[in-house]
RNA sequence: GCUGCUGUAGCCCAACGGUCAGAGGUGCUGGUCUUAGAAGCCAGAGGUUGUGGGUUCGACUCCCACCAGCAGUACCA
């Protein structure tokens, strides 16, 4: 038998021997309760980096202890294969898009196996795929029966190099693309919305059901959604008809209005403007839509305004007051017109001070004089004054009461006001799921007939990377008879947002083979929610949201019976790299790719100046990246499985430290020769009496069970596997150490450990448990160890006796002491009468098993 | 600016409010082995727990303020 730990022969092995016996299919049998791991799937990029196996690997793992735990596990795997990457591949390679995705598909799936990682591969899906977007399509009808798609002509963020528009969460707080790094720019066109804030409250009240998600991602997307309470007023417009409606979440301070102020791309803004203004509000409003929303954006920017002439009425005091025009206001929010309110408002303030407008003063904080000038806005709550009947009343109370004349006088009503806006799902790219709508000129937008999906994507289309969608250039396949009369109609063109397909792969998961419906909803609803998700902090709002609201959505629908897709969620940290950067050069040329670099005196290679040297997230731009091939190669999958949970809690940032890799090499090595070598003198140990223990015999069972117990917690809880790691490090230590191992609890040690190790390092543990230890089955289908308590208590412990709090010393008493106990062993010992002595006793503390602290004067 | 997270040994990280801070790894030093080295094995050194207050019999742990780093967000009325 080989006695050496070879990864790569044993690896190989048992990933054919698993796949034979098809252990990690999904079982059927509905006794056992369900689990439901899942991690992101991924984009077919080409090749699997260390994030993915991170990723990967915690779902891995508990997936596996979930089995042995009893659980029937859904574990599966799928590709989110539609996106821009295929198609600039084909622009770029001349590959078409499909082959291209399926190429990187093969590849990746197959260094997924290589990593030993248990899915279900029956259910495998790839959303490009048309048994998968033929049901997405389908979707998209259901929202649109539901009225919950729609198309409205706005201005959208259009993406200059991917040539496509993009949804708002697509778009970062520099006004980039989060797939381009482009400046997005604005256009107007007609496209496809779903209507996400019809659930915008749901949304944000169903995050408190979701203890199991981490607090950021939650406050991100309650940020996201971003309710605001307050109220919709109207100032009636000297002169016109017309009144000019604000939202406000201060109604309180509505006294305080001295000037109104309007977006200037505001329909009203031509309409105010008086004739001698007229030139001056032309100019201003060119000069601001010159510039970019960056620019329009940027931090500490003074804010510019410029009065229109116009004047409206104050409703509640009946003062005119000016109407202005400011690039402050942001046309997209609320009503795009905001009251002025200076003197309790910070940007009113600085805004009012700049252009010579009062500043009224109506909320003071107690005490205070209204007379004295304000230095700045005060934002807080406080008592009214100048607010006619309103005054002495406190702000809080002030909002309710004002928002109630308003509403008795038709000035106005209270409005709940989100941040949140429709999703843009339409894109003018090609590799995308084909919206299924015929445009008829005499019936409008019809559905394609269910009967009729999936609407297939054309093969044979030119990619330019330019211009309008590549399908509406295909004349053949845009031109069909109107399902409902038969008149001559259109295709719809555009594709859809490839963040659809991926707001419901999780239910098909449950029936992935389903060719007669979207999924059975007896299977969605009897393994849903997924009960651990693992996947990158970037989708915390986009993916994440978005998922949420289909959920939503078809359980109004009725095909879901519960609320949302995800019980926990675990935002896995980024992995890595140690990065050379050279601070004299700018851009992509100041990172200096590693294997040009000698560590031990980092210098930049043409140059010969000194590198700064640290650690960043796996990039190919930082040349940082450490591909799992290599290491699989050099260490084996089991190994990489290893440092990788053991390097770093799972949601923080890991650190790649090859020497940390080889520890873990190592740590297998030493399990490998303590089971290799127990196995020579194995023969009749098991078998021998264990009635009595000897001390040594019952530390070592002390050591076992508390390794148990602490591994199942470190995975039951909180996913801890860097702890649980450590102790079966210390379990191995302690089997190693013990002098006892011609004894049945050695043997039970050695069992244990294997058992212990199964889910983390999969290979290994099989060859150990069934090639060296002889068992029969595979180490994963064995029943996960549960601790014995009694074993893991020891006969003494070591009593901490402490005086005021600062410990002096400990004694030996027998564990299990009740506290009176504990406290007579204490007093009696000579260590404490020693402190003990002449002094008065006010209090002892007794901590069972632990302590005991007398407090004395 | 606001919000959240993190600050523990050279480094990565542990530590239900309870011993004089240590599980584990890595690195370092020494020993063992070797002709020598590597690997393996054994041993050892290394600390004002970011700073300052507070609560408590007792604080790495809880509270307040500050500092540093990371992330998110930012004229949202």
């Amino acid at each position: 038998m080989e006695s050496r730990y070879t990864p790569d022969v044993i690896e190989e092995k048992w990933q054919q021997v698993w796949t034979e016996q098809g252990i990690d299919q999904t079982p059927n049998d509905s006794s056992k309760p369900k689990f439901y791991a899942l991690s992101m799937f991924p984009y077919p990029s080409g090749n699997l980096h260390m994030g993915h196996v991170r990723n990967y690997t915690i779902t891995d793992v508990l997936a596996r202890v979930r089995r042995m735990q009893g659980y029937r596990v859904l574990h599966p795997m799928g590709w989110d294969a539609f996106g821009l990457p295929a198609e600039n591949a084909a622009i770029d390679r001349g590959i078409h898009p499909a082959k291209w995705t399926y190429q990187n598909i093969a590849q990746m799936r197959s260094e997924l196996k290589r990593l030993g990682l248990s899915y279900d591969w029956s259910r495998e899906v790839a959303t490009c795929s048309p048994d998968y977007y033929r049901w997405t399509q389908w979707i998209f009808l259901q929202f649109f029966q539901a009225g919950l798609a729609y198309q409205k002509e706005s201005a959208v963020n259009w993406d200059p190099i991917d040539q496509t528009v993009l949804a708002n969460e697509q778009v970062d707080n520099e006004g980039r693309s989060w797939r381009s790094g482009a400046k997005v720019e604005k256009r107007l066109l007609r496209q496809w919305f779903l209507k996400i804030t019809d659930y915008a409250e749901q949304l944000l009240n169903d995050l408190d059901r979701l203890p199991g998600w981490p607090d950021r991602v939650k406050v991100m997307q309650a940020n996201w959604i971003g309710k605001s309470i307050g109220a919709y007023l109207e100032f009636p417009i000297v002169g016109l008809d017309e009144p000019l409606g604000v939202f406000t979440t201060r109604p309180d301070t509505v006294y305080g209005v001295t000037y109104v102020v309007l977006a200037p791309e505001h329909p009203l803004t031509k309409k105010v403007t008086t004739d001698d203004r007229q030139a001056a509000v032309t100019a201003f409003i060119q000069e601001v839509s010159g510039q970019s929303e960056l620019e329009r954006t940027a931090e500490d920017k003074p804010k510019r305004g410029i009065p229109t002439g116009g004047k409206a009425i104050n409703p509640f005091t009946g003062e005119e007051i000016p109407i202005w025009i400011a690039d402050y206001v942001l046309c997209e929010y609320g009503t795009g017109a905001v009251m002025g309110v200076p003197a309790h408002d910070t940007r009113d303030f600085i805004f009012a001070q700049q252009n010579h407008l009062p500043i009224q003063t109506v909320i003071i904080p107690a005490g205070a004089d209204a007379a004295v000038p304000l230095t700045e806005a005060y934002v807080e709550a406080g008592a009214l004054v100048n607010s006619g009947e309103f005054d002495g009343m406190a702000s809080a109370e002030a909002k309710g009461a004002i928002v109630q004349k308003a509403e008795k006088m038709g000035w106005g009503k209270s409005r709940v006001q989100y941040r949140l806006r429709d999703w843009l799902i339409s894109r003018q790219r090609y590799w995308g799921v084909p919206i299924p709508i015929i445009h008829c000129p005499d019936c409008g937008a019809v559905p394609v007939p269910d009967a009729d999906l999936p609407v297939q994507l054309p093969e044979d289309v030119g990619l330019s990377g330019r211009g309008p969608s590549p399908l509406a250039q295909m004349e053949s396949w845009v031109n069909v008879p109107c399902p409902t009369c038969g008149t001559l109609a259109r295709r719809e063109t555009d594709t859809m947002d490839t963040f659809i397909d991926s707001s419901w792969y999780f239910l098909r998961f449950t029936d992935a083979t389903n060719e007669q419906q979207v999924f059975d909803p007896t299977q969605a609803n009897t393994w849903m929610p997924v009960d651990q998700y693992v996947g990158g902090i970037e989708h915390a709002i986009l993916h994440l949201l978005y998922s949420r609201f289909f959920t939503k959505v078809l359980r109004d629908r009725g095909l879901l019976n519960f609320d949302e897709p995800f019980q926990r969620l675990l935002t896995q940290g980024m992995v890595q790299g140690l990065t050379y950067m050279n601070p004299n050069k700018e851009g992509k040329e100041k990172w200096i790719p590693s294997d040009l670099v000698n560590p031990a005196d980092p210098k930049d290679p043409q140059t010969g100046e000194p590198l700064k040297v640290g650690f960043a997230t796996m990039s190919k731009s930082k040349h940082n990246g450490v591909a799992p091939e290599e290491v699989i190669k050099k260490y084996g999958a089991d190994t990489a499985r290893m440092f990788i949970l053991f390097k770093a809690p799972p949601e923080k940032d890991l650190e790649w430290d090859e020497a940390d890799v080889e520890g873990q090499f190592r740590f297998l090595n030493r399990v490998w020769r303590l089971v290799t070598e127990f196995v020579g003198v194995a023969s009749g140990i098991r078998q021998k009496k264990t009635d009595s223990l000897t001390k040594e015999e019952k530390d070592l069972r002390r050591a076992i069970h508390t390794a148990i117990a602490a591994i199942t917690e470190d995975l039951d809880d909180e996913y801890q596997f860097n702890t649980a790691i450590s102790e079966l490090m210390k379990l191995s230590n302690a089997l190693n150490d013990a002098p006892c191992k011609n004894s049945a609890i050695y043997a039970e040690g050695i069992d244990s450990l294997v058992l212990l190790l199964a889910p983390f390092a999969p290979h290994i543990a099989e060859e150990l448990w069934q090639q060296h230890l002889g068992h029969p089955d595979s180490v994963h289908t064995q029943p996960w160890l549960t601790a014995d308590a009694a074993a893991m208590v020891a006969d003494e412990i070591a009593l901490v006796i402490q005086i005021n709090g600062k410990t002096r010393g400990t004694i030996q008493v027998p564990s299990g002491g009740d506290k009176a106990t504990l406290e007579q062993y204490a007093r009696e010992s000579e260590l404490a009468q020693r402190y003990l002595e002449g002094k008065e006793i006010k209090k002892a503390i007794v901590v069972p098993n632990k302590l005991v602290n007398f407090v004395i004067a």
